[in-house]
DNA sequence: CCTGAAATGGTTTGTAG
DNA sequence: CTACAAACCATTTCAGG
């Protein structure tokens, strides 16, 4: 799936990802090219799955949710009837922005964003009762330093 | 900052952060209104900071960023000045998607994004070159189960 | 605050180099 | 593959309920 892009496939990437709300033309200067050029670029790599549906990125304190939690989850269960469990209950759950299977002796790790810790602990309940599992450690974050969709490109 | 939202605003933000590219017109028409008074919520949410700008999220796949890192990080220093030069470390790294503070026995947790475990080794390198930090472990992710910028609204 | 329409401007398509 | 132009469609503004 890793298409071949070129230099110029590359600046359009890096413009629209950081604002896809630009016009063609704006782009195209940018990138020192043409409206066209930049045109079937964006449709081909748009086609090819390179990039997704433009997207807002909502703010959670104005939503009300202002708590952040990594959970990092141990498992002695590794059966794939298990996992399927497991990973069917983390994508049903809404409060579940990431969830990421680790090489090591941590096998999860989930990025959780709910209300408050009286929340959290809701949703660490009703987990834990849908899926067994060996062990289970909340971080809680206190502030967002950085928070990036752009990619190094 | 927690601007009052009610029903309306919501089901506008449900829309527009599974999809920001559709239509005014769809827009309304999925929210049960019109496309007069969904412009104007847009832009009073666009001007209180409720959204961000609309953006394209990039699959790292097809950029060759194969490999994505959480990276636990204790520290025995906790004076500001330490503080603020980690901080425009983190900030001025590219490769740093994610970055927050923690409470408890872990003070920081980053999402690293890389070509490959040698590119990891490269930024840890050069990362512990410019702060000291106490301790560091890194998580490799063999699997992005979920990945959701959609918040539960 | 909503409706509906008018004007502006961007996207998409098509033709030619 | 690029430049240019024409048709189409969405956004934005504006007058009226």
């Amino acid at each position: 799936m890793a298409a071949r892009l070129d230099d110029l496939d590359r600046k359009i990437l890096r413009a629209l990802q950081s604002d896809a709300g630009q016009s063609l033309d704006e782009i195209a200067r940018k990138v020192g090219s043409s409206k066209t050029p930049v045109w079937n670029r964006v449709r081909k790599m748009r086609e090819a799955g390179v990039m997704g549906p433009p997207q807002v990125v909502v703010d959670p304190d104005a939503l009300g949710l202002e708590a952040c939690f990594f959970v990092l989850i141990r498992t002695s269960e590794h059966e794939t009837e298990w996992q399927a469990r497991f990973l069917a209950a983390l994508k049903a759950r809404p409060e579940v922005q990431e969830a990421h299977r680790l090489a090591g002796e941590i096998d999860y790790i989930l990025k959780v964003r709910v209300a408050n810790a009286r929340a959290y602990d809701e949703f660490y309940q009703a987990l834990i009762s849908e899926v067994r599992v060996f062990n289970v450690t909340a971080l809680l974050s206190m502030e967002e330093i950085k928070s990036s969709l752009a990619l190094p490109i």
